[in-house]
DNA sequence: GATAATAGGAAGCAATCGTTTCCTAATCAA
DNA sequence: TTGATTAGGAAACGATTGCTTCCTATTATC
């Protein structure tokens, strides 16, 4: 089930909700509409089910990241260089769901605008812990306004997912996210 | 024409390609399918048209409020506070055909990914020009990278509409757009 | 004022969409 | 082994999609 829902996250991330067809995600997920239909009501079922997926793959990875970090600097420039890594060559032109669906759906589906909002709102509270962080240690300058800086620095990192979807560098998404660490400090 | 294209910008902004139908393009312009037809080849031609049309009316605006400025760094307080101004509210929420082109078509129609890309180069270009600018004008920081920072402002611009999709509030966005001024200067 | 050229709309085109139905084969309990 | 339950696939469903055809006004030209 998970592993079908990988698949299917694939085909949503490149192609959006509705250039997505049943025919390409029942392929991606090696199985037929039919049997699609037994595990989910309708498409925008299995978009949200992948969403959900994304997210919380994504957020595990990122929490591990993290926590192996030790300063509010060091973490933060972790959170950078994670998505700095997510918008460079193929995985960058695979692009973001969340980005993608606040793009394609947010406008009209109340739900999915949901979603998308919770998901942004819970990065722009984590940027918005590891600034305080850092200012507490010192490895950030106390002058920012941290609710401000993170709404920011949250704009930057989406932001990057879009940029990235036209096949940027590493090297270039890594110098402009050093360039953003570097002001913060 | 133009009047028309405009109403089909709308319905782009906010459905995306895949999402708008014939239908919906047809009503918005007061044109039925048979005429539209006429005009154009097929329903991405419309939307390159009206890509076209968004990228020209947008940067002519953004082009006359900087001339209004003198300094590097009140252009570039202007350049934010424009994408500022069209991601909160209800503009906000209609969205920005070039973030939802990237997020859409960028990865398998290569003739919308150099559109995309080709808007973002610009923009980027534009950036490191007002850089440049109060470098040597001594309104923005010297110590800066010109060409990482600009990188990093184009992300952040395009971070503002897909964030601006979820509805935040002009002061929400001002906040942000302010405190990212304040670190070059 | 007659005629040619064009712009727009009504209706219908095949194709594809998301979805459902039904059948088959595998699984599991007793 | 038997019978019940389930998972998956093949095929077809109506609806909608992007698109075309054909007809009717309107405009422009001489």
């Amino acid at each position: 089930m998970d592993t079908a829902l990988d698949q299917a996250l694939l085909v949503f991330r490149e192609r959006g909700f509705h250039g997505a067809s049943l025919g390409e995600l029942g392929t991606a997920m090696k199985l037929t509409a039919g049997s699609i239909y037994k595990a989910f009501p309708d498409k925008r079922a299995i978009f949200m089910a992948a969403f959900d997926r994304y997210t919380d793959l994504r957020t595990t990875r990122l929490r591990k990241l993290l926590d192996a970090e030790r300063t509010g600097h060091e973490k933060l420039r972790a959170m950078l260089v994670f998505y700095g890594d997510s918008s460079h060559g193929d995985e960058g032109r695979r692009g973001c769901l969340v980005a993608g669906a606040a793009a394609e759906l947010a406008t009209f589906d109340r739900e999915m605008a949901d979603r998308v909002t919770t998901a942004l709102d819970r990065a722009e509270a984590l940027l918005r812990e590891l600034l305080n962080l850092g200012q507490s240690d010192g490895t950030l300058s106390r002058s920012l306004d941290a609710d401000a800086t993170a709404r920011a620095l949250l704009c930057l990192l989406q932001g990057f997912r879009i940029v990235g979807k036209t096949g940027r560098t590493q090297a270039e998404m890594m110098a402009a996210a050093e360039q953003a660490l570097r002001l913060l400090t």
